[in-house]
DNA sequence: GATGAATGAGGCTTCATTCAT
DNA sequence: AATGAATGAAGCCTCATTCAT
């Protein structure tokens, strides 16, 4: 009767989903696994969703899709790409950091091939890597020879490495720290112009 | 007098494994799907693997090895990062163009969090780093201020998230260009120095 | 509010593994064949057994232990060897005629090699012996050269066997009748004295 | 072409045989496991036998027929039921000593319900007992209330007790010694009286 | 609305058997 | 005659999903 129960069951499979998944990976992560973590029985989530690749597509869209949001505000905000950067990779950093396993999630979902990419998630990329083209290109900080991908191949594909090879411990395994931030937003602006 | 192994078959079942998985992600690719593929049985596959875990661990190592020994004899043989890179970027166009789901497997792999990373292959990118950093040191193509750890995102991150990128579609999905090579070339070597 | 486990499913899944597993030894018995038999799912079992393994030793404890504990209460309960050897017989006659395959189970599981023998069960065993003999001493009725191992083998060794002839049909297959027990006590009493 | 190389063959595919049914149980031992102990290839043994399962049931007659013959003899030469029981016991301990795993097959397979209880030794068993029961109502040791079935079932269900006994160190695990067969002896001389 | 007992399709793996050489 | 590479049926088990309560 009252949603806010309702509400705040949801949140509970949501983080244990996440939390599980992360622990597990999408196919090692059971719904029994995640409503024991949550607190709710099995059947719990199909009264909300149609079942576990609709729970997690939700959840990525949701998560995935309010970082897309902080950029894009960001952009909206800032005149210059320097400083979306910096708030982009200080979001990634700061706000996550105390709830890293979201991050992990995102990635994890963003690399299994079995997962159906949401369109709107894809839309949102192109958003942003239009955005930031319109706003270096204002500034100068981009060069006119940068297409849209290669923004995004750029902004995007160093710190997801970066990330990735501090996880499998390639050089180091520290967490990502603001002088690894200071570092990326400074070869991003290079490899931007 | 005896049947002799064929080895057609098990450069099938490989084939076969980096196209399914590559198709469905880790978990999603079945056995029974990569046999089919393959045009073998499914109990084909443990006579020369103790299971799908070992296939794909040295499937990975394989590919992924066989990768970094191209780039490893690039730093020999070239005296400079660019040539280097184009030479890099070149195979994984080239070569791998007409099979390059195996880039795609690596890929999947490389971010699957249940995936034991093979510390060979760790070495590797080490490796990699190191030598690519002292190059670039000597041809001023690389900042002093850059760690290995940097060395090693720009020039595997780039090239790497433009390839996801096709997959997802998230612009095109055209295959990778010449023209695209040339340009991952020009970012990383901006961002480097 | 809640569906309720259904008791009656487990019983019949040990009374379908009894039976299985008596017809076709325990490796002969599947799975399939047991849940089939027993009119559940083949994945039920799993809900209350770790696997075949473990549904199978607990089902030996839990036949051949009430096997012991009758013949431990008669012990107390009887001044002589010879009312305790009617009485367990009897059980092992009576009680179980209806249910004859129960003793030809704990016969298969107890010759399987494969099969970790319980302890507690190897525990039993010994006590049964051990008071049988004080039993016996004080009557008379177990003469002081019989090691408490002969009293058992004696004691299981030759009921055990007839029940084993009777199965593989060596003479005649016919139920042991109540004179084919009157004869084992008989047998038992001379072999012991 | 020569016959002679065949039937060693033959010997050792069988002795690998026993000793891994014996390590392992029959379902446990496979016909790789057989094949690679008697250095001879997989597909050797369908040369002469049909399967798996017709390679143990010739085994099993073979060796409890030839258990069966030694207790045949036995009581053609010797006037009294103790000197075959002597004799009967001796031979399972002593010739069988230096191949213990014999034995233990026999009775591997003697317990196991899914193998298919060749009647030839079900026939070896029942003149058992009818000679032994001649030759003991001759001589006095055997009462005339005792079946032919219980005869069989003193004579062998108290050392197969006892040895599964030792097997499962129910009291102790020592090898059967030459004092437990007298004792052996007389438990059944009075049993059978 | 919520539960969790029960299901059964489908996954991985084993291994007796076949048959080309 | 003998081999052993290859097969595929069948076993055990997992777990997303259903539905009676």
């Amino acid at each position: 009767m009252v949603k806010q129960i309702d509400f705040s069951k949801l949140y509970e499979v949501k983080q244990a989903a996440i939390k599980v998944i992360v622990e597990r990976g999408y196919y090692g992560a059971t719904i029994a696994q995640i409503s024991k973590e949550a607190g709710v029985s099995d059947g719990y989530l199909y009264r909300h969703y149609s079942g576990k690749a609709e729970l997690v597509k939700d959840l990525y869209i949701e998560r995935m899709g309010f970082f897309q949001t902080i950029i894009i505000e960001a952009i909206r905000k800032y005149p210059t790409v320097k400083e979306v950067l910096v708030e982009a990779y200080q979001f990634l950093n700061e706000t996550v950091r105390e709830d890293l396993s979201t991050i992990a999630f995102i990635f994890i979902m963003d690399h299994d091939h079995s997962f159906d990419f949401p369109d709107e998630i894809r839309q949102g990329f192109k958003a942003i890597g239009k955005n930031l083209q319109i706003t270096g290109l204002k500034t100068n900080e981009i060069t006119k020879n940068r297409s849209i991908e290669e923004i995004i191949a750029i902004v995007f594909g160093l710190p997801i490495k970066l990330i990735e090879m501090r996880r499998k411990a390639i050089i180091k395994n520290d967490p990502v720290s603001d002088r690894d931030i200071n570092m990326l937003v400074d070869i991003c602006l290079k490899a931007l112009k």
